[in-house]
DNA sequence: TCAAGTTTAGACGACTTGTCAAAATATGAC
DNA sequence: GTCATATTTTGACAAGTCGTCTAAACTTGA
């Protein structure tokens, strides 16, 4: 785990910190401020040690996108590890969205944006397949409870596959994280509380699907949610645990460095 | 109507012909291969042309999401009016999605890419009205539907406001086009059919908020889609009818052409 | 302390953007 | 048809970014 010599540990966090300085960048001022001679600059280092880390600036942001898609993976694991029925679980692994979507509001952008082609296009091989891999991970965290939930009979067998089901619920959820991370003035819509309003939806489409409904009664649904987020992500327990994905390798003659998840 | 004098009409004509020439650069090449020099070129202008007509480029996308806005609408006007039941109405609104998921592929992506800071932050003011006009008249679409089933009681009266139901049936559809117009291999995920899978979720969400059935058995249900699809957009009268929008007015001291809507 | 290997700095060429003044063209009065 | 005026088009230009590459600085260990 520490077998990295202090030259390793070093470059890690220089990698760490570009990548850092990228986001806050990325949040404060956009795409197109964010310029390799300006994280340089920040970081006090110049341009060509930049491009040792990143092969271009769509690199840096591919990473920052893997980097949130880890922790969103983290928060899906502890959703679908949440000790309640299978409906309780995937309800749990959309408040974990819901927190996400709210505590890293950039990160979410961040995650929109890696699929421009002008980004997706130019990321390191290895970075896409990292994010592919990540996006698989999460696919079936969702598909797990869906197949448990079929397995245990919550769920009626139906013409619907599991997979079709995760791709209804997925793009439910991503939909809603697009929508909101736009500026979209929801509010003067009539939209108050778009995230409890992406709860109710969930709940009206699991009703639809025969999913063996909660027993709460539906006057207590607001407070069984906030029980199930406050049982899943504590205050105190949160961002600061989750690790950083390693730096890619430097150069081509070194190995790559061990993962630190 | 045609109260466009000559040298008006060659401008308008010139615009469209640069934004198709962009069109069709952002399709086959990116958006970081599209440069407003490459434009003038394919178009025989010079560039100082080009940037009469467009600040940035990045308002050339911005207009060319505007326009694929302007055929979705059309589209949505067309599910809308469907003669049949406000369920059936609603369902012909998601086919016109799908539909145009399928014809205009690189539309969609447009409109997406749109959202991105980098666009969005350089498009000029009225663009950006527009967007946002349209936006509110596709949500309203929609919303007019849900409206009509409440008033007509196929849809129980609920703590649910239409809004929240119209910002649920927008995530599911966005969520879904933005996942199709990435290039993730759904059919490896074991996804054949994305558009048939969201048109069972959204059945199956319309089910769980008590909307009234259609009178079709399960069976026959996909042909069912079939005849609204087929009703709605055949073939022949499909894209050419749809109008571009105007062009932007050329400097300052130049009126706002009239609308061609 | 010094030589070999490694890392960093920043000058450079290539390219794009957006501007602007001069050249080309259109208009319309006579 | 001609010429003065107004408009439009052009392409050279300044500014800025990207990504490369070599020389300089630094590290390491004998």
């Amino acid at each position: 785990m520490t077998g990295l010599s202090r030259k390793q540990r070093e470059i890690a966090e220089r990698h760490n910190h570009f990548l850092s300085i990228a986001r806050d960048l990325l949040r404060d001022e956009g795409f197109h401020q964010l310029s390799m001679e300006r994280v340089a600059e920040l970081a006090e280092y110049s341009k060509g040690t930049v491009y040792q880390h990143f092969n271009c600036k769509e690199e840096m942001v591919g990473q920052l996108c893997i980097n949130a898609m880890q922790r969103l993976h983290c928060l899906g694991q502890r959703a679908i590890q949440y000790q309640g029925s299978h409906r309780e679980r995937l309800l749990a692994f959309f408040i974990a969205n819901d927190v996400f979507q709210q505590m890293e509001e950039d990160a979410v952008c961040n995650m929109q944006s890696y699929q421009h082609d002008q980004i997706i296009n130019k990321v390191s091989e290895s970075t896409r397949m990292r994010h592919s891999e990540l996006m698989y991970g999460i696919f079936c965290q969702v598909k797990s409870i869906v197949e448990d939930a079929m397995r245990d009979g919550d769920l009626p067998s139906s013409h619907t596959s599991a997979e079709d089901m995760v791709f209804g619920f997925w793009s439910l959820n991503h939909g809603a994280q697009a929508i909101r991370s736009h500026q979209y003035p929801l509010e003067e819509l009539g939209i108050s509380e778009p995230g409890a309003a992406i709860m109710i939806m969930l709940q009206s489409l699991l009703d639809g699907l025969g999913w063996k409904p909660d027993k709460h009664p539906s006057v207590t649904k607001n407070e069984h949610l906030q029980t199930i987020r406050d049982a899943l992500f504590s205050q105190q327990s949160l961002p600061s645990e989750i690790k950083p994905i390693p730096p890619m390798p430097i150069n081509t003659h070194q190995p790559q460095l061990e993962s630190a998840v």
